[in-house]
DNA sequence: GTCTATAGAAAGATAGAC
DNA sequence: GTCTATCTTTCTATAGAC
């Protein structure tokens, strides 16, 4: 039996892999989806231990997405390769079970109040507002809504309601179909 | 004081007040966000009645889900106005507190591993292949997908994330650039 | 630093009274 | 046909032992 003893351990490790236990936990079932016991217990630890050095569920999940946006990669594409680049990206995007996944982290705890809130704020500057001053010309706060939209919606499709119509046999069809699309926001 | 009392009432009347608040209460909230309490509540009845009359919390979401989408009303119109109608009628879409919408019906729920199914079920059904069958061309499932894709991409965004950038103060850009997108779904 | 134990709230479902 | 009462489970959060 493991964890049944007080045991003679560092705060910070115990801290940090609750952190991570939680953002794998919040990706796949989201935050009202999971409980802290549930948490707790693939972090090896107790639940206790959660609200002790994180104050609760929700402040947990606000820690869980502190940096979980890096949109660094496909920004450093010249804009004339970006629509491809993204859209070879996304067809070629898989999920595995029990991994940490930002896009999953945001969506599945969108509809909780609180949680939304948090979400709305990360994803805004360290999204939109990326995408925003990488772009040329007019309207770019809305046409980098627009390409974090199609992201959404297509995650939505594709891996959360596993849509048939978008399976993986069909990337080769739905990757020209993507870039086309984001080349009307990149050209604006 | 009302319903304290055994009502004199018709069966009939009590399941469709039932189904009505739960179409309500589910497009709000979400299938795990609201208690069946809260949906009799809301029905002017008792709780047990929601599971005397469905069976349960998941058969009443099943029966809320049954006919809300009709997509018949876009689709009459000429292939080549489609794209700038349905860009119109998605700038245009508001939504109102307390009632229903198919769209937060499905998309609220989408994340219960049992409601998905059922809303996966409902949009192939009546919406994926309504679409694939009025299309031309190639890859009709695929494309008809695509649309839906973006519809719920955009719901997300400027309904629940209520994205700053995609505020209603931005119709005029954005139509446009949604009935871009649109036309080469539309195309193929 | 970590745990046990428990308080307190809310949920889904059901048996049975009226 | 409708309601009351209750069983059972599950959740967050916390007090306090070790």
């Amino acid at each position: 039996m493991i964890c049944k003893s007080n045991k003679p351990r560092n705060a910070d490790a115990t801290k940090e892999a609750i952190l991570e236990a939680a953002r794998i936990a919040f990706s796949e079932k989201g935050i009202d989806g999971v409980g802290v016991r549930e948490i707790a217990e693939a972090a090896g630890c107790n639940a206790a231990l959660v609200n002790r050095y994180f104050g609760g569920k929700e402040q947990l999940f606000a820690a869980a997405l502190v940096g979980a946006f890096d949109m660094s990669q496909l920004l450093e594409l010249p804009k004339d390769q970006f629509a491809e680049a993204m859209a070879a990206y996304m067809v070629s995007k898989r999920t595995e079970h029990k991994t940490f996944d930002p896009m999953f982290l945001a969506l599945r705890s969108i509809f909780n109040p609180s949680a939304m809130e948090l979400v709305r704020q990360e994803i805004q500057t360290h999204v939109t507002d990326v995408y925003a001053s990488w772009l040329d010309g007019e309207n770019r706060q809305l046409r980098a809504a627009m390409i974090g939209s199609l992201f959404a919606g297509f995650y939505l499709s594709r891996f959360v309601m596993c849509s048939e119509s978008m399976g993986f046999e069909h990337d080769e069809t739905l990757a020209p179909l993507l870039a086309k699309t984001l080349q009307i926001y990149v050209e604006g």
